[in-house]
DNA sequence: AAAGTATGTAACCTGTCGGTAACAAGCAAA
DNA sequence: TTTGCTTGTTACCGACAGGTTACATACTTT
């Protein structure tokens, strides 16, 4: 880079890592990785960002990763169909979003402080939801949770799963179809459980 | 080693795969870490494995990874009773079991013919379970299917979670209070479905 | 114009990885 | 005893990782 702008050398940077990451996952963003796709000298990556770790963390805050879907108002006649809508929008959410799985699937080996952090944050939001649902239903919290839970988790699993695998259970992780079908267990499951 | 014996010399290097395995994962299982934990000089991994791949591989096929767990006979009046107690075994083995929960953690970024193998296997054995549970019950086989895939599907991820993170949707997941919830939430389930 | 500072690169250092070559020591058969 | 095979070790190789030093080039301020 002839060119002498910080900024842009930032922003190439922080793109270099994103293409890593969508691509091979975090794991793989190390300093001569990241200098070597974005075009930039590694000690750069050092003087703007002080390390790789922190450099990561920049790029997890600038790409907020957490539900920023909005949901329709819940009501006390509507709770089982807005617990459709989330779940079906957390599915869309990793469906599309490769970086995402690969957080996801880093999380799963790692520990630090950035990932701590979305933890709590993820903590927070799944628990706001989960005791609104709780309230408005009536439902135990504790039943709310261990649903929420199985249906979160195993979406999560699949997900980060679907990239090596492409069937689980005979469902098509891999195509819409696979998906159809799980969410209409999904449904299945809520109709019997809110009657 | 001056112990002239190929035979334990073997069964060290399988060992120390397993040390190796149980502690870091099978990421950590390269050729200078087997032979530093085995104390065995690395040439004779590749004498007598041939490559790491195929260590791992035999590491693999020694110890029998898959559930080998013994069911009660299931009639047509016990499904429900059957089910519970295939999923309660499925969340002990993968409690229990540092290096299968590793195994589980390696398939999500990894794929080779060994992994194929245990795919395929697993598969099957699933498949089988839930045909006979689809035919016993009257249920619609995909709903069956996923249903258990909810169930494993969120077991296997948050077990693998567990080993970095305390708690996910307030289920304390290392402890086994948190476990114990979720049970209870998949046996209320069962209670609600199988009616 | 001169001095100082921000931005950039090339080259190098140390450590570790997978993998191999060369050699030493034991054992077994001729 | 000598020949040959198995079992073992040491030392090395090239590739690549993270990280730093030293230096060149441009822009800003005085």
């Amino acid at each position: 880079m002839t060119t002498k702008d910080r900024n842009q050398t930032e922003r190439r940077i922080l793109e270099a890592v994103g293409k890593i990451v969508e691509a091979e996952g975090f794991e793989a963003a190390g300093v001569n990785a990241v200098a070597s796709v974005s075009g930039v000298s590694k000690v750069l990556i050092y003087r703007y960002f002080g390390s790789i770790e922190q450099l990561l963390a920049k790029y997890l805050e600038d790409n907020d990763f957490w539900l920023n879907t909005e949901f329709p108002a819940m009501q006390h006649d509507n709770v089982k169909e807005f617990s459709k809508a989330v779940f079906r929008a957390y599915i869309d959410m990793l469906r599309k979003s490769p970086a995402l799985r690969k957080l996801y699937r880093w999380e799963l080996t790692t520990n630090n402080p950035a990932i701590a952090g979305l933890r709590e944050r993820r903590e927070r939001t799944a628990m706001d939801i989960i005791n609104a649902v709780s309230r408005q239903s009536g439902q135990d919290i504790d039943q709310v949770a261990g649903i929420s839970t199985l249906i979160t988790g195993s979406v999560s699993y699949l997900c980060i799963l679907a990239e090596n695998c492409a069937v689980y259970n005979s469902l098509e992780i891999n195509s819409d179809s696979g998906w159809e079908k799980l969410l209409k267990t999904i449904d299945f499951m809520f109709d019997k459980i809110f009657d």
